[in-house]
DNA sequence: CGAACATAACACCCAATCACGTTACGTTCT
DNA sequence: AGAACGTAACGTGATTGGGTGTTATGTTCG
């Protein structure tokens, strides 16, 4: 399954090496690899392409935490056979409760391995504002859809506003599954107040609600609060988080459910 | 550009062949190609998986000429160069008045064609329901995007029902692009209603309309009544259209522009 | 200015995909 | 049952496209 290519390999060694070391040369990453600068300067030149580095004279250095959390394309791939555990914890919730049909699912990136194994669904109805999760609903052509429009934010590659919000209101749901950023003393935390609102319209129409997080969200901060975590009827972690914080979350969740890992 | 490989060449021709003689049988077409019975079954089980026919035991028959216009995977590759010209000019009326910044676009392939223009201008906000051109305007990440939400419609790859009327409302827009299935004695005509409404909406929010049309529109017919072609600022057709109906439509409409078409 | 660095254009290689045929096995007619 | 037809699976040859190097030409720095 996740086949990389030895080019994928190497523009995934040099963003570590980059986020490490904050600034590497052109020609060091060339002698490391042994191939030549050109070939360093189309890997950088896609990596920054794709936000995960600034290329500059010389070299790359690392872009600003912050705004590698943001960038759709990084989080696309990062953490992925976290995000398909999660995933797959989730749909086996929904599955249990046949009486769930409406299922909605906000812009991030862990959901959208769900939207994978829901769409194949006819009899589910999926609702969700995020570009690429309407674009593989769409694609399998099963599952029916509703899609939230709205002003399109490319950073987060799904619609927000007024319009979105008011879409959201207009539908009753069954169940809400929404990811965040970071988790923090009990709550969620979101580095961005757009694509929050529409998480909390979503949260607010819905009947139940998950929340899926991998292990990664519990070692940062963001600026707003979003919700409690006692506010869903189940936490979905993976299985890589660390006990102490396992602890503490059993603690202020009502109901927490282990995502066992598969290790390729 | 339009370079067709052999299997397609091929499959266009069945095409043709079906929707002359209603049906063919695959032993014939397979004679016909000088190819096995088995390429013509893959070749069959496309077309039909697109909609453009319907496969059925020992061959296949035409499908309804109504289902076939509602397909948008058919109507995306029919009469391309037609609609690129109408594209064109349409673009062209658009970028002459500076004052124009909001486009509507509404779910039809000639429109897509003028997303595709209007998408690399960046001081352009873009407004439609269509997933295709959603997609194409979010990919070239330049001009702002207003997705229209709503339940999504397989058939038309688009967003109908009350929520995406709702949100149509709330936009105020300088310009709608418009096209229709049928026009017929001074009127458009859709064969089904959900789109129509949309369509409706966005004229009724818009300062200023386009009709985008192209010539075999004028010798069809279709069930409801979407509009008038004199609420329309101007009404662009392809060159290709016949004198008579050209006259009849500049009778009819405001002001009427003829895009060239240019052959490959 | 000259050295270091960046980019554009072209050519090549390899791997993946596609189109097609062959065969073997099901399925549906009469 | 037997003929006609459909489908699944595999092999193969052609085609495509991604990834790389080379060279030639710009561009920026000191």
């Amino acid at each position: 399954m996740s086949q990389r290519s030895a080019a994928d390999h190497r523009r995934a060694e040099i963003s570590e090496m980059v986020a490490e070391q904050g600034f590497v040369r052109i020609d060091e990453l060339a002698d490391h690899f042994s191939v030549t600068t050109m070939t360093i300067h189309r890997d950088l030149d896609d990596l920054n392409e794709r936000g995960v580095l600034s290329k500059v004279r010389s070299g790359a250095k690392a872009t600003p935490l912050e705004v590698i959390e943001r960038n759709v394309t990084f989080r696309q791939h990062h953490l992925l056979d976290h995000k398909r555990a999660i995933a797959a914890a989730a749909a086996a919730w929904i599955r249990e409760r046949d009486d769930l049909s409406v299922v909605a699912l906000d812009d991030s990136t862990t959901v959208l391995a769900l939207a994978d194994l829901l769409s194949t669904d006819e009899s589910l109805t999926l609702v969700t504002n995020f570009r690429p999760a309407i674009e593989r609903i769409a694609e399998a052509d099963a599952a029916k859809l509703i899609g939230i429009g709205g002003a399109f934010d490319p950073q987060f590659q799904s619609f927000h506003g007024a319009s979105a919000i008011e879409s959201v209101r207009s539908i009753q749901v069954d169940v809400a599954c929404i990811s965040a950023t970071s988790v923090w003393r009990g709550a969620l935390y979101n580095p961005a107040e757009a694509p929050l609102l529409v998480k909390r319209a979503m949260l607010r129409q819905a009947e139940h609600s998950l929340l899926l997080i991998d292990h990664s969200k519990f070692s940062r901060r963001a600026l707003h609060r979003q919700a409690g975590l006692e506010e869903f009827d189940a936490v979905i972690v993976d299985s890589d988080i660390d006990e102490d914080t396992l602890g503490a979350l059993r603690s202020s969740a009502e109901h927490v459910i282990v995502a066992p890992v598969v290790q390729r």
